[in-house]
DNA sequence: TCTGGGGTCCTAGGACCC
DNA sequence: TCTGGGGTCCTAGGACCC
């Protein structure tokens, strides 16, 4: 097998820095919100010299580099682009595997020798690249036997580079591989397996694999393999992927909504999204997982399976009302709510709801969704939401110019028993 | 001014059914 | 008069990825 490893420099930034010519050259970062604290989503290049890296918390990076500038993210900008360059890779075989956004496999152990070789092939669809994506939109590539080399690959070829792995070399790469930066073995790992004596690549090939088995159960056996440079994760073409498997949502909550009513109305907010987005993919969910970060960012939570699968976020916000009750309801302080909808199936394998009230809110639903599709996602509000909405949207992008209409139905009135601490008396009946 | 937001996969114990 | 074994669901929690 060759694998090829596409991964973008940059991406978000280099994006950026294509469309306003003003941002090449300089140290640019791509972040949520500029104006809020946020984190880096992406350093530019230049950026990257003073040490900026992604995950960071914008505050840092502005410390590390006061010139900076900052970008806010553009999400559907970065997904037309990745569109663009997946359509590049098709061209070469149908063995594509995405990766993320910015990161692809290709499978080329057929298509190779008609291209002249890796590193001819590899500078080719590099040539493409320019001509359809712009000179500042570049990828690097990692060439090797499988995946996990080729994206150990990629790191030796970056920015905008080619390294191919020959087989003979990868001993040589196995001795100097320290393990965290093996895709899949992540601190935790890592520091477990230095307990164990083990620091570099080769050090885990040099394991009995009973060891690792035992330590790690079956993750034992595919770090065992890694250790002789071997991958048994499997390729998968994007034409094999299948549905998603969960939609949510999670917000880390501004200082002024930290209090418990805050911390509602932002879980109620984060349910509409989570409703919305399955009623947009045709899907219900037949579990729901809340949880909260307190102000020492300890988390906690839990999960609950529904009586019948569900798009609604009524229903939704209802059942991660009741975890948050379950552990003990929201503190005073809570640093981040999140809500997932899990075990999704397509929407015609479930039952239409029964009772009158329940098809009433479905059709609710489907009227909120056609006003949000049309003015936008803040041109209709929850009343509940609405209270907090305003400061809410400081930190989720603003009311902006749309018109606004509020919704007052049940869920603002209850509501208001809410703000007197009262939530477990609360009927979740419609 | 501490620390975003979207996911996936795995483990393990208990309940329940056949 | 002693108590199997397999399968699936539920819940809690951990680790990792970009």
């Amino acid at each position: 097998m060759l694998v090829l490893h596409i991964d973008m420099d940059s991406y978000f930034a280099s994006i950026e820095q294509q469309a306003n010519p003003r941002l090449r050259g300089r140290p640019i970062v791509v972040s949520g919100r500029p104006d809020i604290h946020s984190v880096v989503a992406a350093a530019s290049r230049e950026a990257k010299r003073y040490g900026i890296r992604a995950g960071m918390s914008t505050w840092e990076a502005k410390r590390l580099c006061p010139g900076v500038t900052f970008v806010a993210g553009n999400p559907d900008k970065y997904g037309s682009m990745t569109r663009r360059f997946f359509q590049i890779l098709l061209r070469y075989t149908p063995m594509v595997e995405m990766f993320s956004i910015d990161e692809a496999f290709l499978e080329v152990s057929q298509e190779v020798g008609r291209h002249g070789g890796p590193l001819a092939l590899g500078r080719k669809i590099q040539e493409e690249f320019r001509g359809a994506l712009g000179e500042w939109v570049t990828g690097s590539i990692g060439i090797a036997e499988n995946k996990m080399l080729a994206k150990l690959a990629v790191e030796e070829a970056k920015p905008a580079g080619i390294r191919w792995f020959r087989p003979e070399e990868v001993p040589g790469v196995l001795e100097r591989t320290p393990l965290e930066a093996v895709c899949g073995i992540g601190p935790r790992i890592a520091r477990r397996l230095s307990h164990l004596g083990a620091l570099k690549l080769a050090d885990l090939g040099r394991f009995p694999e009973r060891v690792l088995r035992r330590e790690f159960g079956v993750y034992g056996a595919t770090l065992a393999l890694w250790g002789r440079g071997l991958d048994p994760t499997p390729f998968v073409p994007y034409w094999q992927v299948e549905e998603v498997k969960s939609v949510g949502h999670s917000h880390a909550i501004p200082k002024a909504l930290r209090h418990p009513e805050g911390a509602r109305s932002v879980l109620l907010f984060l349910c509409e999204g989570v409703g919305r987005r399955l009623r947009r993919k045709g899907l219900s969910a037949r579990v729901v997982h809340f949880s909260l970060r307190d102000a020492d960012m300890r988390f906690c939570g839990g999960q609950r399976a529904l009586e019948s699968p569900t798009d609604d976020e009524e229903t939704i916000f209802w059942a991660a009302l009741d975890l948050c009750e379950a552990h003990g309801g929201f503190p005073d302080e809570t640093t981040l709510v999140a809500v997932r909808a899990t075990r999704v199936l397509p929407k015609e394998e479930t039952v239409r709801p029964l009772f009158l009230a329940e098809r009433r809110r479905e059709r609710l639903a489907e009227v909120v969704d056609k006003i949000r599709d049309r003015h936008g996602d803040r041109a209709i509000w929850r009343g509940s939401v609405f209270a907090s909405g305003r400061s809410l949207s400081q930190a989720t992008g603003g009311l902006g110019q749309e018109r606004e209409i509020v919704l007052a139905e049940k869920a603002s009135e209850r509501a208001a028993p809410a703000r007197s601490g009262r939530l477990a008396e609360l009927d979740p009946s419609p």
